[in-house]
RNA sequence: GCGGGUGUGGCGGAACCGGUAGACGCGCCAGAUUCAAAAUCUGGUUCAGGCAACUGAGUGGGAGUUCAAGUCUCCCCACCCGCACCA
């Protein structure tokens, strides 16, 4: 065959590996290193997406060139399959959810295969498969006996028109993304994982990720928010006057107490409760602050407001000063105490709400440099350093100093302790929904919950329900739900909530070592595979997946099951795939291959509208600027696809599709086939003898070599291709009469054929079985070795600038001296003319890099 | 508001430790081939001026350090992303 033809010759290489047992990793009791490269496993959506084909592929080379190197590579795949959209799908269509998920996962399969993935398929499994979720309710019920899973009451978005549970973001405008109803607050018993126990580790081991990108670890630092400071409490008096049981604060800055001009507590404070069960008027307000959303905007435009409930406490350092307690809306119930001391001065909230209230505005910290009489606060609250004033004991201290002295003595005679608050709260992993691992454990009313004794697991999920009604279908199924207590034998019910799916992910990586039937993670296996050592996936999963999941490792370790606390030594976020959007006036959009460009503007292909060009976006169904690689690949071959996906941008970034970029791929893909027979055949000649073009061509093979193999390393693919494009140039104008030596076009077209190999592996296989006489498969071969001497020049060309500036060029022998040099440099042409009767300062020899001549 | 990132030709992007700015690709222009087109091949392409050799300007803007700055320092500007009443 001689035209290029990726149709067959894709199915046909991956049939070969298949069967070849190429990328099964080897024992794990080998000599070569190990390499785990891991792709964040995809949602069985139905449909790849060019999202997909980015990240596969990029895994794909990392984990082809790794094996190359000679290490031992595991580079797994599964399906991250439980979740909403499969209930969706049931509603909508009328499918069971088991059945569209595992068609789902057949057709995404095959779609894979077909990029050509270095993928060992015999690890695959789906987190809905019992022969793992199976393991998970093992998981969980150790995690239930060590009191790392509990259960609480828990505010929650209630959907009571499908009875359901919203997440935060199904949550809009108040109410529910799919019924539309109203949705209400309300307190749930609901199953957490105690993350928040971990959250000093999960903090500090953060500079620890050295392989990990700055940004999502600055994200997950802010996410757990860590700050300390002080719990202390204030002596409190309700309306009548009486002493009251105290009032509990947190705060960062007890150097600020002087400025104290009010205590808010939150809406559920125990005194805010009891006050509403008599005050009518502070029931209105608590209610009124219940009514308003929860999201950020709403958060963000809701002003200030409290509400007086005439108790007062007593400043714990200005004797016979007493300040007021309001109710305020801005005061959260579950962070610190749920109550605070408001400093006006040095709080912008605090600041927004005295003014509102008339409030005294007392400054006590004064920036460096201003004088402390002059000290205004005018627009907003002063939060930087300075001294401290209008403060007693603690004038002219500095803030930590303050801090200090302030906390020692609320520490004497205020019941005060040091803290540290997180921002990061237990993890609530309760889902009222029917498409989830179901949760081991039996509600009895003699026993509480009890486990699922471990020979019952695993608790699989009633084929027979019915997505008619609203609700938990779980809840409607008597058979399923109503069992004997495993404890007392009396009528029990079954937990029906069932686990949040990012706890399916959360130790997934860890299942793919072995998949051992017994436990969950094969302890062997899990020590020498782990940690990945490079994870590839979207930035999306900045927080919340990573986070789980290096909480989920420590828990694991804890229980025996690993020996690690960090899953992802190497953690790489690439970028999206963004298309070109096009909307016609009225705004609707339109598909890009609708619209036509007649010189500068664009029209509809069927309707002749307008259609005006919008910015690239990433692709999504709804901006309908979706590519599907389906297409792709069967037009042009996945080589092509991989090809324009790695070319052009770093992979952090996110990369533009455009079809002249995917015709130009696929053009140069052929180029490359023609370009590997051209080699192979030039190189029957018998050419023996060296001559300078020889010279030249072998020095180039080593130069590019050597660095693809850096860009490779340093996951450039852009860069590498870059180099390709070169390396292929030149070698496709080689031609007889150059009269080569045969060794060395061999040298080329096989080195050539090996740094293709990781990129477009169906062509380099497909080549090294046309051109090489070896019966071995390219993706076994090792990676070629460059010779360092042969990349030094002995000649080079350097600039000559003058003051600065490039005004020529010479060549020189590498070794040449300083002053040899500028004898030369000062004889040139173009340099004597400039310089002629002007007197020379100095001249600047920089071996192997530049002169400079300064006058 | 806080935190992070980015800014280089018409476009995507290269440029190691400060040392020839614009590699490579797209697009565009010219030529070869062809009856013609597609495909392919060759060459050109930062901008301005010039027939040209050449000259000047140029990495978001401004200052500074240096023989030399896209790169280092300071101050601004724009855009993107994340978080956001966390006391």
């Amino acid at each position: 065959m001689s035209e290029y033809s990726p149709k067959e010759i894709e199915s046909y290489w991956q049939n070969i590996w298949l069967k070849n047992k190429s990328f099964e990793p080897k024992p794990i009791n080998t000599s070569s290193p190990k390499k785990y490269i891991l792709e964040m496993f995809p949602y069985p959506s139905g449909n790849i997406h060019m999202g997909h084909v980015r990240n596969y592929t990029i895994g794909d080379v990392v984990a082809r060139y790794r094996k190359s190197q000679g290490d031992n590579v595991l580079h797994p795949m599964g399906w991250d399959a439980f979740g909403m959209p499969a209930e969706n799908a049931a509603m909508e269509k009328n499918v069971h959810p088991k059945e569209w998920t595992y068609k789902n996962i057949a057709a995404m399969r095959n779609q894979l295969k077909s990029l050509g993935l270095s993928i060992d398929w015999k690890r695959e499994f789906a987190t809905c498969d019992p022969s793992y979720f199976k393991h998970q309710q093992k998981l969980f019920l150790d995690l239930f006996q060590n009191k790392t899973a509990y259960r609480k009451e828990s505010l929650v978005n209630w959907d009571p028109v499908d009875k359901t549970v919203l997440a935060n973001e199904q949550v809009i405008d108040g109410k529910g993304w799919r019924s539309g109803a109203t949705v209400e607050r309300k307190t749930l018993t609901q199953w957490f994982l105690k993350i928040s126990e971990d959250a000093d580790r999960l903090l500090n081991e953060i500079p620890k990720l050295k392989g990990w990108p700055e940004r999502v670890k600055v994200m997950q630092e802010n996410w757990i928010g860590r700050s300390d400071g002080i719990a202390f409490e204030f002596e409190c008096l309700d309306s009548k006057g009486e002493k009251t049981s105290p009032i509990k604060v947190f705060t960062t800055r007890p150097d600020t107490l002087f400025g104290a001009a009010f205590c808010g507590i939150s809406i559920d404070h125990p005194i805010a409760l009891s006050l509403c069960k008599k005050d009518i008027e502070a029931k209105s307000f608590v209610e009124k602050c219940q009514k308003n959303g929860s999201t950020a905007e709403a958060i963000d435009k809701a002003e200030k407001e409290g509400f007086l409930t005439g108790y007062k406490i007593k400043h714990p350092f200005k004797k016979g000063v007493l300040l007021d307690v309001f109710i305020a809306n801005f005061v959260l119930s579950d962070y610190g105490t749920g109550a605070i001391f408001g400093c006006p001065a040095h709080d912008q909230r605090d600041f927004e709400f005295a003014k509102k209230y008339k409030l005294p505005i007392i400054p006590v910290v004064c920036p460096e440099g201003e004088n402390p009489k002059d000290l205004k606060i005018k627009n907003e609250a002063f939060t930087g350093n300075g001294k401290i004033i209008n403060s007693d004991f603690l004038n002219n201290l500095s803030i930590p100093e303050a801090k200090k002295k302030s906390s020692n003595l609320l520490v004497l005679n205020n019941s005060g302790i040091h803290k540290t608050n997180f921002r990061l709260r237990d993890w609530g992993i309760s889902r009222q929904r029917y498409w989830g691992c179901p949760i081991p454990i039996v509600h009895c009313k003699e026993c509480g919950p009890v486990s699922v004794p471990e020979k019952d697991l695993p608790i699989e999920l009633p084929d027979d329900v019915t997505f008619d009604k609203p609700g938990n279908p779980l809840e409607q199924h008597p058979s399923w739900r109503y069992v004997k207590c495993p404890k007392c034998k009396n009528n029990a019910e079954r937990e029906t909530d069932t686990l949040d799916t990012f706890v399916d992910s959360s130790w997934y990586f860890a299942r793919f070592c072995e998949l051992d039937t017994k436990s969950p993670t094969n302890k062997e296996a899990v020590d020498y595979w782990l940690p990945v050592d490079q994870y590839i996936g979207g930035i999306e999963h900045a927080i919340l997946h990573l986070l789980y999941s290096r909480f989920f490792s420590n828990a694991l370790r804890d229980l025996g099951h690993l020996n690690i606390s960090e899953p992802f030594e190497g953690m790489f976020t690439q970028g999206m795939v963004c298309h070109e959007t096009y909307k016609t006036e009225s705004g609707v959009w339109v598909e890009p291959s609708l619209v036509i460009k007649k010189q500068d503007d664009f029209f509809h292909i069927e309707t002749e509208e307008l259609i005006i060009k919008g910015a690239p976006e990433k692709m999504s169904k709804s901006k309908k600027n979706v590519i599907d690689p389906d297409i792709i690949i069967k037009k042009y071959g996945a080589d092509t696809a991989r090809w324009f996906v790695l070319s052009d941008s770093p992979p952090d970034r996110d990369i533009f599709w455009s079809e002249d970029g995917v015709e130009a791929a696929g053009k140069f893909i052929k180029k490359i086939w023609k370009t590997i027979l051209g080699l192979d055949s030039l190189s029957k000649k018998e050419e023996i003898l060296v001559n300078k073009k020889s010279q030249n061509l072998k020095q180039n093979n080593h130069k590019i070599l050597a660095g693809f193999t850096k860009d490779l390393d340093g996951l450039s693919f852009n860069k590498a291709i870059a180099r390709l494009y070169g390396f292929v140039g030149k070698a496709s104008k080689l031609r007889t009469e150059d009269r080569i030596n045969t060794e060395i076009l061999n040298e080329t077209l096989r080195f050539l054929l090996l740094m293709l190999g990781p990129i477009t592996p169906h062509l380099a296989e497909e080549g090294w079985k046309k051109t090489q006489k070896k019966k071995s498969l390219l993706c076994e071969e090792p990676w070629p070795k460059y010779d360092k001497n042969l990349i030094k020049e002995s000649e080079i060309l350097l600039p000559v600038q003058v003051n600065g500036k490039k005004r020529a060029e010479i060549k020189i022998a590498v070794g040449l001296g300083g002053d040899d040099v500028k004898i030369l440099v000062l004889e040139l042409p173009e340099i004597k003319n400039i310089t002629q009767d002007k007197k020379i300062k100095k001249i600047i020899v920089v071996p192997g890099r530049i002169i400079n001549i300064v006058f």
